[in-house]
RNA sequence: GGGCGGUUAGCUCAGUGGGAGAGCACUUCCUUGACAUGGAAGGGGUCACAGGUUCAAAUCCUGUACCGCCCA
């Protein structure tokens, strides 16, 4: 028995623990076993997390497409998993240690501090798989994978040591992005420029020799302290007589030569520029170009660096004003650059301070303000790796929805810089890297591996005897303290988009050649929003096109994208269309909407919003909104069974034979066909509003009012058919709605058959409708016409003052013989509609009536004495008015014969036969002010 | 500076060349035996602006304005 209300929080606990009881989310069924496959990898979730509406979004539309395709019969795998997310994790457990006052990561010390984030993370890692259990995402858990299990770092060691080897990955020193408070080095997709109020000052260099200055401007004074030359464009009219001389750098006493160069762009500042090539980008740059000294002045936290310094001090005198610099040792950034304004105006050497809009590049994890660095680093060689991704994505092996998507993936790819990969963190894979001392590199899978080729090179340059090698070859004990004391592993770890990057290939078990490689893979979609299309969706398409491949019959090995279609969703904001964030406190918590209005809720709303390409404005009301809908469902469910309506096994709805129902299963069948291709174009939105007009406005509003006079009349052929018919249509939308709403449909399949026959699969399992050969015409136009009628004659009422309660007699006047069988069949339906009292049939329309025109038929409600004769004129004349705009639209169409030769056919006969419709109910209205005329 | 997107009802937004739509809000009415988390009816729009293409433009093209995002 269905209860008289729907209580999600009860349900949908019970309802998840049947899915899984019952392993319908487990790929690889067997009776799916020839099946088509259907893949899609989740974007793994950051351990740390905890669901947000992002997520809520991202997985809501996952879990439709899944849910679809199973119901469609094919083999599903939706491959769940978390991300290890290196820095995030990191970060979270050091301020746990820190809010216990316990030791450090530091203190700790590496090991012990790893074996502390694995606690954590057993502790807690899985509240986002269960949240994401509670949005009814329906992964196969069985399979559920983290970025650092045993299988997927050695698909991580083996990713590496093949691209180094193939020399695509390689060590480099150069600058970096390095965030000066996680002291880590960081890619630039982890940079955010930020523009930023700031000052820019003018510091005049003496020029040596001369008595005179050249200014230089700089938004980052205490940078001068690394400063190994002026720069001025030799085309600069004003400055180009200073190139070749020499400058003094103040408070240091460096001498730089002034050069030419034009990156030294004659409009901005003062012309000429300070070249720091260890702390800006560009100035790097210009260094290279005139072989210039890198002068490092920052420690790894960007505090000033000076005393002991070799590159500051080289070729710079003593004196006491270098004394009195290198007492800024250990200076943080921003209070050195205070004292060096301070002495710098002491000295007379500030020309100006202007106010200024700069861009200052920001660490997305921690918000600190981000150093240029000179530091070794690894570096993936993206370029090259990128040609295959451009090339497939042009040839469109991988399609974006929608495809504006394509530009910015491109415009990325084709201006790649090296992807800087090596982190100084402890939580991640650790590079599989070995120096020797000295400074040799190895790189293998295994330690021993290393080992081996360490001894061999040693061996070879006779540091080490073939004795001694052979002895700490054939020991493992000495192996190991060999690769640990002799060598040295890198203590870096890897960026973690690096594991992500591997994820489609390496959740299906890679490197090893597993079955459930070569059935998923490639993936069918891969859903995502547009913030990760370079962190992740186009590094998985490099690594996923250079390590896989498939075999085909007959041709070489062919590279392989790993997903078919990338569908790019939007942004979740709130609903002022602000970017939801915890420091604003606009944050929309989908767990609380789902405790308060249900997952379904939550996942409709999501759906419901989900238009290509625009973000969705997100309230409580949109959610609240669709819980009502799922409370509609519910109790047209429970109408349902009230009425004795039950899935009958002898039903067919190519055999109907009344007319109410074979109209509900063409609405049916057409509501299907929507539903179906929305969902196949990825437009969520379409579909979920297909399924939803047709529950509210079709099924409820109008199939379940009419049928009503069925259900409660006599027992009978066409009740026992209409019982079955509902029953069938409302299984239809069960299914249809499932991928949108999956517990109340689940609880809904389950309850409407605790009468009639079992279910032979859980819902979730069954199968999705597909309705050919349903389609009746003769049956829309006759309930069309009912629908009209019913409609028009509740307009008038209410238009001219009728109460509700009062029944009217309807009289239809100089009908047509198919209006006279149509009222005859359907006039207790309309009667009980609309709140007739009678309705009969007349040659005139009696005096003193309201006049209906519908579908041409003149209906009349007598109420002589009763109605407002200047209203209703007014109400005939607006719609004469109306009915003449409507001609004279059409007429303008027809009678431009430009428009008649030239429109197609079907168009130009479609206006000509709503010009006559037009006009012919324009006449009946005329007629109809006649009669009123005559009745006053 | 380059690129992308947006501008449609009071609000939030659908709508890819042929009669301007939805939800919410608003107004009036209704305890009609599934549902008031409901039902019925209704008001409300120069589709940002200016040009162009077309028999026909909210829709395609060009430009302008404003808003947003990404990249440098």
């Amino acid at each position: 028995m269905i209860e008289n209300r729907y209580h999600p929080a009860e349900v949908e606990p019970r309802i998840y623990k049947a899915w899984e009881d019952a392993g319908a989310f487990r790929a690889g069924r067997p009776e799916r076993a020839k099946a088509q496959p259907y893949c899609i990898v989740i974007p793994p979730p950051n351990v740390t997390g905890s669901l947000h509406m992002g997520h809520a979004l991202n997985n809501t539309l996952q879990d439709i497409l899944c849910r679809f395709e199973r119901m469609r019969g094919k083999d599903v795998l939706w491959q769940p998993g978390t991300d290890h997310a290196g820095i995030a994790t990191q970060a979270v457990v050091e301020r746990q240690l820190m809010e216990r006052q316990q030791p450090s990561s530091r203190a700790m010390g590496r090991e012990a501090f790893i074996k502390r984030v694995w606690e954590w993370k057993a502790e807690s890692g899985d509240t986002i798989i269960r949240q994401l259990k509670r949005l009814g995402a329906s992964c196969d858990w069985s399979r559920e994978r983290f970025t650092m299990d045993e299988g997927l770092s050695r698909a991580v060691v083996k990713v590496f040591v093949a691209l180094y080897r193939a020399g695509l990955i390689y060590k480099d020193k150069r600058l970096v992005n390095w965030d000066p408070s996680l002291k880590t080095a960081i890619s630039d997709l982890e940079v955010h420029q930020v523009e930023t109020r700031g000052q820019l000052w003018h510091i005049k260099y003496p020029i040596e020799g001369s008595g005179g200055f050249v200014v230089v401007a700089t938004t980052r004074p205490e940078t001068m302290l690394g400063d190994v030359a002026v720069a001025v464009h030799p085309e600069n009219e004003k400055l180009r007589h200073l190139i070749g001389k020499t400058a003094v750098l103040p408070l240091v006493g460096r001498r730089m030569p002034i050069i030419a160069d034009t990156y030294a762009d004659p409009e901005k500042g003062t012309g000429a520029v300070k070249i720091t090539p260890a702390h800006d980008f560009n100035d790097f740059e210009v260094g290279r170009r005139h072989n210039l000294r890198l002068v490092n002045i920052f420690d790894d936290e960007a505090a000033l660096d000076l005393k002991d310094n070799a590159d500051f001090l080289e070729g710079v005198p003593p004196s006491a004003q270098l004394d009195r610099t290198l007492a800024l040792h250990g200076f943080d950034r921003l209070a050195a650059r205070k004292k060096i304004v301070e002495r710098l105006e002491a000295a007379g050497l500030i020309d100006k301070i202007e106010q200024t809009l700069h861009v200052v590049p920001q660490g997305d994890r921690s918000g600190a303000v981000l150093e240029p660095f000179l530091t070794d680093q690894w570096y993936v060689e993206a370029k090259t790796m990128a040609r295959p991704a451009i090339e497939a994505v042009r040839e469109r092996k991988t399609v974006f929805v929608p495809p504006q998507w394509e530009a910015t993936f491109f415009n990325w790819m084709e201006n790649i810089q090296p992807w800087c990969i090596s982190r100084q963190i402890w939580w991640g894979h650790q590079i599989p890297a070995w120096y020797g001392p000295d400074g040799k590199i190895f790189v293998a899978e295994t330690e021993d591996d290393v080992v081996a080729e360490a001894l061999a090179h040693y061996t070879d340059i006779e540091e080490i005897s073939p004795d001694e090698g052979d002895d700490i070859a054939s020991d493992p004990e000495r192996r190991a303290r060999f690769a640990r004391d002799y060598l040295h592993r890198d203590d870096d770890v890897l960026d973690t988009w690096f594991s992500s990057a591997l994820w489609p290939f390496s959740t299906l078990g890679w490197p090893d050649h597993t079955p459930e490689l070569k059935r998923y893979y490639p993936t069918s979609a891969l859903v995502t929003g547009f913030d990760i299309i370079f962190f992740w969706v186009a590094r998985m398409m490099m690594m996923g096109l250079h390590f896989m491949q498939q075999e085909r019959p007959g041709a070489a090995l062919e590279k392989v994208v790993p997903f078919h279609t990338v569908y790019i969703h939007a942004l979740v904001r709130d609903a002022a269309g602000a970017k939801m964030s915890k420091s604003k406190g606009n944050v929309i918590d989908p767990l609380e909407m789902i405790d308060e209005y249900g997952a379904d809720a939550l996942r409709f709303t999501l759906a419901a919003m989900a238009a290509q390409g625009r973000d969705i404005k997100l309230s409580a009301q949109r959610v609240e909104g669709y819980r009502n809908f799922a409370t509609k469902l519910w109790n047209a469910a429970r109408f349902a069974e009230i009425n004795g309506c039950a899935h009958d096994p002898d039903f067919s709805a190519h055999e109907a034979k009344e007319t109410l129902n074979r109209w509900i299963i063409h609405e049916t069948a057409k509501a299907g066909r929507e539903v179906t291709a929305a969902i196949e174009a990825y437009k969520f939105n379409e579909a979920a509003g297909a399924i939803y007009r047709f529950v509210w406005n079709v099924y409820c509003d109008w199939y379940l009012e009419l049928v009503k006079p069925v259900l409660t009349g006599p027992d009978g052929a066409a009740k026992k058919e209409t019982r079955a018919a509902a029953a069938w249509a409302l299984d239809e939308i069960l299914r249809l709605l499932h991928p949108f709403m999956p517990f109340v449909t689940e609880e809904l399949w389950r309850v409407s058959a605790e009468r009639g026959p079992q279910r032979r699969h859980l819902l979730a399992l069954d199968t999705w409708p597909s309705h050919d050969g349903l389609d009746d015409e003769a049956a829309e136009a006759e309930i069309g016409w009912v629908v009209d009628l019913i409609t028009a004659i509740r307009s008038v009422r209410v238009e001219m003052n009728i109460p509700a309660a009062t029944p009217l007699p309807l009289v239809l006047a100089g009908a047509s013989p198919q209006t006279v069988e149509r009222t005859r069949r359907w006039s207790e339906f309309v009667q009980r509609l609309a709140r007739l009292s009678d309705i009969s049939f007349a040659d005139a329309v009696p005096k003193g009536a309201l006049q209906l025109v519908v579908r041409g038929d003149v209906a009349a409600l007598p109420l002589a004495g009763i109605i407002d004769l200047a209203a209703e004129r007014a109400r005939l004349t607006k719609e004469l008015a109306k009915c003449d705009a409507d001609i004279a639209r059409v007429e303008q169409k027809l009678n431009n014969a430009d428009f008649v030769k030239r429109a197609p056919e079907d168009v130009v006969e479609g206006e000509r036969e709503k010009r006559d419709e037009a006009l012919a109910r324009k006449q009946k209205i005329i007629e109809a002010l006649q009669r009123l005329k005559e009745s006053e």
